[in-house]
Parts: C-alpha cells; sequence; structure tokens
DNA sequence: GTCTATATCCTGATAGAC
DNA sequence: GTCTATCAGGATATAGAC
C-alpha cells in the first residue's frame, strides 16, 4: 500500500472503463429501448464518439450480454442465501426468494429491467431468455413443495400462480426509482420505499387485497 | 339485398385491407419489437412488396396508432359496462373491472401487447402512455373507494396496490397463448383457458395465496 | 483513449410503370 | 393494388491520425 492514491473525488472523472461505460448504456437502453438505442446515441450519452465506444467493447451486443449477465448473476444468487435454504418449510423459503427477488430487482434497477425486456432477437438476447427460464422453474419448484406440505391453495394451478407472482414482482421495473442519495423516501408523495414495495408484493401475493 | 355475394370462403384471399394488413403487422411487431420491425420484415410476412405497403397505410407508426387505439378502446369500454356501474359496492365493481380486463388483454392479445410495450419512443407512443395512465387511474379510484367501505386492507397503500395488480394482470400478454381453433382447453400440458386465468387472477389477487 | 473520416449496409419512404 | 427501381438519411463498424 506504499503507492499514491489517485484523487477520485475530482469532478473530472472521464475516462471510461467498461464497467462505468456500461452504466451509461443500460441507462439509454432503457429509455429508449435497446433497438431503439443506435451508437450515436450512446455516444451522445456517454459525452465520447461513437468509435471511442468500440475502444472499450466489440460493440453494441456485447454491452447488452454484460448487463443481463450481471441482473441473473444476481437472480441466481438468491438461492444460494441461507434463508433460501435452510428453512423447514417451503412455503417460508418461498416467502424469503419473493421478497429477495423485488429487493435484488430494486437493487439492480436498470440491469434486471433490461433482462425482462429482451424479446429473443439475437443469440445473447435467447441466452438470458433462457436462464430466466430456469429461474422461474425454481420457484415454480418451490410453489410446487409448499401445496404439498398444505401451506398454498392447492386450487390454483401451480405453473399459473408462479407466472402471475412473477407478473407481479417483475412489474416493479415499470415504475419504481430509486430514491436520490440525500433524500428520505417519503418526501415525494406517491413514491414508495424499497422496504415498503417489497413488503407489500409478499403481502399481497400471499394474503390477498381483501380484509381478512 | 339483391347484390350477388363474393365467395369469401376460396382459399385465395391475397388484397389486403387496412384491418388485415394491421393484424399481420402486429405480429410482426410483438415478435421482433417495433423498433426491431423494418417495413422489410412486415413486407415479407404480408406477402407484398414495401411499397405495396404504402398504398394501404401512410407508413409504419400509422399501423402502430391504429393498434394501440383498438387495443385502448376496448379496455375502456369495460368502464361502461353494467357490472363496472351498477353494482353496490365498490369491491363488487373493482372485482368485475378487473376480471374483464383480463378478458379484453386476452380477447384482444396482440394489440394490447403492443399497447403495453411501448415506450414513449414518438408521439404515438407518448399518446398511448397518457391514456394508459387514465385508465389504471380510475382503476385506482375504485381501490380507494372499496378501501373506504371497509372491504379492502388499508395497511397496502392504494397506489402501490394498483400498481401491482396491474402488473400481474398485464404479465398475462408474456405467456397467454389464445386456444387454436378446433381445440379445447386442456389438451396441452400447461396451457390455460382464458375464464381459468381470469379467475385465478382475481383470486390471487383478492384472497391471496396462502391456505386461508 | 479519443478523435475525424469513411466504408458498407440497411432504413423508411417515394416515383412511376403495369 | 402490386410491382421494380431508387432516394436520402441513418445504422454499425473500421482505419488511422494525434
Amino acid at each position: 500500500m506504499a503507492m499514491a492514491k489517485r484523487d477520485t473525488t475530482a469532478p473530472k472523472r472521464d475516462t471510461y472503463t467498461p464497467e462505468s461505460l456500461l452504466a451509461v448504456a443500460v441507462e439509454v437502453f432503457n429509455e429508449r429501448g435497446y433497438d431503439g438505442t443506435s451508437m450515436e446515441h450512446l455516444s451522445r450519452a456517454a459525452g465520447i464518439s461513437k468509435s471511442s465506444i468500440y475502444h472499450h467493447v466489440r460493440g453494441k451486443e456485447e454491452l447488452l450480454e454484460r448487463a443481463v449477465g450481471r441482473a441473473l448473476d444476481g437472480l441466481f444468487a438468491i438461492f444460494e442465501e441461507d434463508g433460501a435454504r435452510a428453512q423447514e418449510r417451503a412455503i417460508d423459503r418461498l416467502e424469503y426468494v419473493v421478497h429477495r427477488t423485488a429487493e435484488v430487482l430494486m437493487a439492480e434497477l436498470p440491469y434486471v429491467t433490461l433482462l425482462l425486456r429482451v424479446r429473443g432477437n439475437t443469440g445473447t438476447e435467447r441466452w438470458a431468455m433462457e436462464r430466466r427460464r430456469e429461474f422461474d422453474h425454481e420457484v415454480a419448484e418451490l410453489l410446487r413443495a409448499a401445496v404439498a406440505e398444505g401451506d398454498l391453495r392447492a386450487d390454483v394451478d401451480v405453473r399459473l400462480a408462479t407466472r402471475l407472482l412473477f407478473g407481479m414482482i417483475n412489474s416493479i421495473v415499470e415504475w419504481y426509482r430509486p430514491p436520490k442519495d440525500g433524500e428520505r423516501h417519503g418526501e415525494h408523495p406517491g413514491e414508495h420505499g424499497g422496504e415498503q414495495v417489497a413488503d407489500t408484493v409478499v403481502r399481497i401475493a400471499f394474503d390477498g387485497l381483501r380484509t381478512s
């Protein structure tokens, strides 16, 4: 640790790494759609020329690949956590996974948003869709187990319930915006805090909207 | 009615109307995404040349406009139906609207799918998003009224609940495929009938997944 | 690491013959 | 109503100077 440390707090922070460029690109992809985004759009958003982008990444599709890969890694990591493995009843593991999925979605919002919007036009997109299906399948297994243990109602089809459950969770990307640094949540009316969102998802999914 | 009727059952049914061309175009838009679809793609799918398409419609965006307009008309018509107006309690009107929204979504599947995917890049897209917000707002009012009448739990934020409710309903477009003519539902394992889907949406949304 | 300039292909849309 | 031929602009990507 004898090296002099460069001043990373300086306002001038302009040389890109593949990682920092990715963050810019993903924002633009989500705003305009992947297909609706040109390299020209990316270059303007990043403040460098089109050709400079090719110094950092091989092309547009590599940016997509890195982004959806990051989202998928975050989601699959949930299954390795204690709450998804160590609890006795399947319904408790399921509740944990649902809650954490909502949390990861909000923590990695732009990357998961992009993941959920790929349509299968390219090889990268088809690979991402395949891995998403694997994730859904693992959650469906938890539902099946919880029904078998008598904790989930048996009068709804497990596959259909899984789809609607993910529909609810995944729709968070359509409107959730993370609180800016220095703001408490609750400052803007109508904006929800992340924990409130994850808790409400679990509550509605398991207990419904009706008064009990 | 003295006119001779043309034989519309003939297999050769190849001259397009704006309406029949729209049906083809919407399929392609949903498969490739609106931005990912070129006039070349459309012409191949329709079996006519690019320039022939311009005989029927002014351009690509007019096809989008007709499609999302049709979806929005179908959705807003729900509020005019008896079940959404004549019932005494707000929760009953809400249940009706939720059930019917799911039904209309499946009946007009390709058009609603396209509507739900527009991102606001063009004027048409922004207009469609604005009308969608109006629809959501009307449903949110029903939720508010049902909470006030004591039929919906008061411990969830109305706006958040509305968003999650629509998240669940709208996600149907991601996987629902209508049964082909001549097939009963239930023939393919894992494919759900439309009524089963709409009923399950209502059941999960109002009563939740847990055994009561 | 960034730029300007350029290559090559594809885009939405039009003109005009049949 | 459909076609071929064509346009002008925009797309991804590369070459090579600084």
